[in-house]
DNA sequence: ATGGGCACCTGGCTGC
DNA sequence: TGCAGCCAGGTGCCCA
């Protein structure tokens, strides 16, 4: 599921419930995740007030005073905000207990996703310390995406979801970027010219901004920590949109595969 | 170093 | 109605 804009409208939802509140306590009922919760995780954040709330590409950073809680969606999860006495539902798997009486509530039907715990800077731990930059940032520029592109023989799409080069840019996102950009998903890397590279950095920033801004791509589970679903779906172009008229020149969007994932393009548009 | 394929999991949908 | 098969927003790991 979530791509960066699910993750950062996450992180916006929440922040508000959670900054500067102490963790009462955490709730774990199903701990096998990508990888096990620490059984020791509820008892080292308990207590703790949260100093911050960060992303670092689709990681969220829960800052606490001695330690940090890394908390990834995978591909179903969901976080919401409700008051800590509603019944949980299945997949309802972990209880973040604030002291004002709300919880955060960690849903994850397939389980893809992790909470894991460190003393150390998290922007060190192993899951994260490869990650490329932050593709909102000024280091994310068209001298760098052609630095990282040289010589690359993959397919350009695969290119932006290998997250040690882009980081936040998943299936979906990949797709409607190289669709903004002109640029066919099948091209090698390393053949896409120097003149392309600005117009890939400014679609794929346009199109995570805009994604952000509409709250994010609901397909299937995701919801946003109000229990509501994200609405740039209504802006896809290409995305899930197989033998429909493309909306700039109506040649019908082709659906191909790549790394064993979908990948969609107007052959119109797209070369 | 790079790239390809698999694995981890559940649920929803399709078609026989 | 039942069920097998396929597909889904991520990504670490193993192998060539």
């Amino acid at each position: 599921m979530p791509e960066l804009p699910e993750v950062e409208t996450t992180r916006r939802g929440i922040e508000p419930a959670v900054a500067s509140r102490i963790i009462e306590r955490i709730i774990v009922r199903e701990p096998r995740l990508r990888w096990r919760v620490p059984a020791e995780l509820p008892m080292l954040a308990a207590g703790q007030r949260v100093q911050q709330l960060r992303r670092r590409a689709k990681y969220l950073l829960f800052d606490l005073e001695r330690g940090t809680m890394i908390l990834h969606l995978g591909m179903s999860g969901s976080l919401r905000v409700m008051s800590a006495t509603v019944a949980p539902l299945p997949h309802d798997h972990v209880d973040i207990v604030l002291d004002s009486g709300e919880c955060l509530r960690f849903n994850d039907p397939r389980r893809f996703g992790s909470l894991l715990w460190t003393t150390d800077d998290p922007l060190t731990h192993p899951l994260l310390k490869s990650l490329a930059p932050e593709p909102l940032s000024d280091e994310f520029d068209a001298d760098y995406l052609s630095r990282v592109a040289k010589g690359r023989r993959v397919a350009v799409k695969q290119l932006l979801m290998n997250s040690q080069l882009v980081v936040g840019v998943g299936n979906i996102y990949a797709s409607e970027a190289l669709f903004h950009a002109g640029i066919r998903p099948t091209r090698s890397a390393a053949r896409i010219r120097r003149d392309e590279f600005p117009a890939l950095v400014k679609s794929i920033r346009k199109v995570l901004r805009a994604a952000i801004r509409e709250g994010g791509t609901t397909l299937r589970d995701y919801v946003n920590p109000d229990g509501m679903p994200g609405y740039f779906r209504q802006k896809l172009f290409v995305y899930e949109r197989t033998g429909e008229p493309c909306r700039i020149c109506k040649t019908p969007i082709r659906q191909i595969v790549q790394g064993q994932r979908s990948t969609y393009f107007c052959p119109g548009c797209q070369k």
